[in-house]
RNA sequence: GGCCCGGUAGUUCAGUUGGUUAGAACGCUAGCCUGUCACGCUAGAGGUCGUCAGUUCGAGCCUGAUCUGGGUCGCCA
């Protein structure tokens, strides 16, 4: 193994062109390929930018024209050399006009075959890859997306700082709060029996920050939440987190928006036409039953409650009796996509996710088809096919519930399902924002109100008189920014005023005394002058997977979990010495 | 915790009705080759078919259990 001494690398691999010609240079990188034709020998040297030719022939020094001869794939070389005209150019790759001839290598580093190939889009199964991390990102596709992700944080601090925000550093060590998602905990070795919590987001701390007087405050913010993993949910994953003091929501959306524009401008180089467009949360149920829906496609939900309402199609009718509803989405020119088979799948889909049954029509060239025909009248189904402009091709499906919140929901998610079936989802960057949100949640389980948000949002001002007595009427300042079909961003005006936040803990069902002991250092901080303040925290690791159209996290997190919450190359979580334990007043029964 | 899908060479996969010595591509090793760039040609090495048990004359294939990975529902205020 040789050194660096006396070397000083003077370009990087990717970045030579034919405007180099005659250049000497210094390149250090890892063989890509080694190509071996005899009298000729070619190597690939790959580093972070791409890859350069290196170039070994009868000119070439017998001593390294060997050391080439010898070099595998994935080995550490240095070059020196000049900058030639190639004599056959690749034009599929940007270097491909010239190549080194080496008049000094020197490998720096050998290398085992790897256990898989260092290439473009790998087909290696992601525990091989995630134990092997270290080589799956020195892949080009991984590279380029850790790459493109610092761009993107680089030009969130520039934005923010731009608009006066301040970064601060919350702590990683803080109160638990078990309300919401579950903490990840820390045992604490000098209190022993008492524990730190890892914070799920930097929320009370970003609020006191406010207090403070700092007026706007971002950070990129690590987060914890120790829950299920998904495609698009890490334990720990990275906030665009922000706050800002005297601000009403539009103030927020403005900011938001106008970081949008900037980021997708000048990351990935697209245009986002702004004002973004808006909902309201009831707006987005009734016409999506989705509160993120993707609007990259219509198929929007259709009520048929009034057209069947007359009905005899016991289905229906109990449905409409109780209170509930009856709803349809088109699915235009679906009728061959859409086999009886194919339904019979979705029906187990809708079935997965608690409907009762799917019902339907479909529109063949042979006339229509209703799996409840003979339940009702030829007026009644003709009703239903004008109001949904059933034409021949289309396949209506219908969901009827008592709770309308259910048909609702189900159609929306069998919206989405269909639309991936149909292949009908237009390419592009489709952003929502979704306003006014239900401040309450009905929990059917327990049969009581629950807060869909942080004890902090504030209610929207008309609602606030509703707050005792029609909680199913109040809405919040609360808003979502949404990015074809999934949550981007988060965020709400927040309560300061004392009593007001005194009277929601009580709505939470907090007494005095405990909504003290859990956040008396937030009201205790709000008895001191408190700005009105709001906020919103992105979701950077989404952003990235959007901007870079991927469909996993682990695409655009270095070093991501499993599945199973563990990471396979530090084999983390472990198992830790007892007298560790000891020290922290642990003891592991079973 | 529920449901669905997967586990065969280093990697990605194929493997018929249960039937001889389990195949391919890439990668790897060696040799040949003066313009390759996914170089080419020739030869070769490489397998506990996730694990255990069962059925059978015979199991990669059937049955059960178990381990393990992915997706998803629950969960994620």
């Amino acid at each position: 193994m040789e050194t660096m001494s006396g070397m000083k690398r003077t370009d990087y691999c990717g970045t030579l062109t034919a405007k180099d010609i005659g250049k000497e240079v210094t390149l250090c990188g890892w063989v890509a390929r080694q190509r071996d034709l005899g009298a000729l020998i070619f190597i690939d040297l790959r580093d972070r930018t791409g890859i350069v030719q290196l170039a070994f022939n009868d000119n070439t020094d017998k001593e390294i024209f060997e050391k080439a001869f010898t070099a595998r794939s994935e080995f550490v070389l240095a070059a020196k050399g000049k900058v030639c005209e190639r004599a056959s150019k690749n034009t599929d790759i940007p270097t491909g006009e010239i190549e080194i001839e080496v008049t000094e290598l020197r490998v720096l580093g050998k290398s085992e075959t790897p256990p898989f190939e260092i290439a473009e889009k790998s087909q290696t199964s992601e525990v091989t890859r995630l134990k092997y991390r270290y080589l799956d990102l020195r892949r080009p596709d991984l590279q380029k997306n850790i790459l493109l992700r610092h761009k993107i944080t680089k030009i969130t601090r520039d934005y923010f700082d731009e608009n006066g925000f301040i970064e601060i550093e919350t702590p990683m060590l803080i109160r638990s709060t078990p309300e919401g998602a579950r903490d990840f905990l820390v045992p604490s070795r000098i209190h022993k029996g008492s524990f730190y919590a890892l914070p799920q987001s930097p929320q009370l701390y970003k609020q006191l920050s406010m207090v403070a007087g700092f007026d706007r405050y971002m950070q990129i913010a690590r987060c914890f939440r120790d829950e299920d993993l998904r495609a698009d949910r890490q334990p720990e994953f990275t906030q665009i987190d922000l706050e800002m003091s005297f601000v009403e929501m539009e103030d927020i959306l403005a900011m938001g928006e106008g970081y949008i524009k900037r980021v997708f401008k000048e990351a990935v180089g697209v245009d986002i036409s702004t004002p973004i467009p808006r909902l309201t949360y009831a707006d987005a149920m009734n016409r999506y039953g989705s509160d993120k829906p993707d609007t990259r496609y219509g198929m929007e939900l259709i009520d048929l409650t009034d057209e069947v309402k007359t009905s005899e199609f016991v289905v229906f009718k109990s449905a409409i009796e109780n209170g509930g509803t009856v709803r349809a989405i088109n699915a235009k020119d679906a009728v061959k996509t859409l086999t009886r088979k194919e339904i019979d799948k979705l029906t187990e889909y809708v079935k997965g996710i608690g409907a009762k049954g799917l019902a339907y029509i479909r529109m063949t060239d042979d006339g229509m088809s209703a799996s409840f025909s003979k339940f009702m009248t030829e007026d009644e189904i003709s009703q239903i096919l004008s109001k949904t402009d059933a034409k021949t091709g289309d396949v209506i499906l219908i969901v009827a519930d008592s709770n309308k919140n259910h048909v609702l929901s189900i159609l929306g998610s069998l919206r989405q399902e269909v639309a991936k079936k149909l292949n009908i989802v237009r390419e592009g960057y489709n952003f929502l924002w979704i306003t006014e949100f239900p401040f309450f949640e009905y929990d059917e389980e327990n049969e009581t109100f629950v807060a869909m948000h942080h004890p902090f949002t504030a209610p929207m001002d008309e609602c606030i008189e509703y707050l005792e007595n029609d909680k199913s009427k109040v809405r919040a300042k609360a808003y979502d920014l949404v990015l074809n079909g999934i949550e981007l961003s988060s965020g709400s005006i927040r309560i300061t005023d004392p009593t007001l936040q005194k009277r929601m803990f009580s709505l939470l069902g907090l007494s005095d005394e405990e909504a003290y002991e859990k956040f008396g250092y937030l009201t205790d901080a709000f008895k001191y002058g408190p700005p009105p303040h709001g906020g919103m925290g992105i979701g950077l690791d989404r952003l990235c997977m959007q901007m870079i159209g991927c469909d996993s996290l682990r695409d655009v997190v270095a070093y991501p979990k499993l599945q199973n919450a563990s990471e396979p190359m530090t084999e983390c979580p472990a198992i830790v010495d007892s007298v560790q334990l000891a020290e922290l007043g642990i003891n592991l029964s079973e």
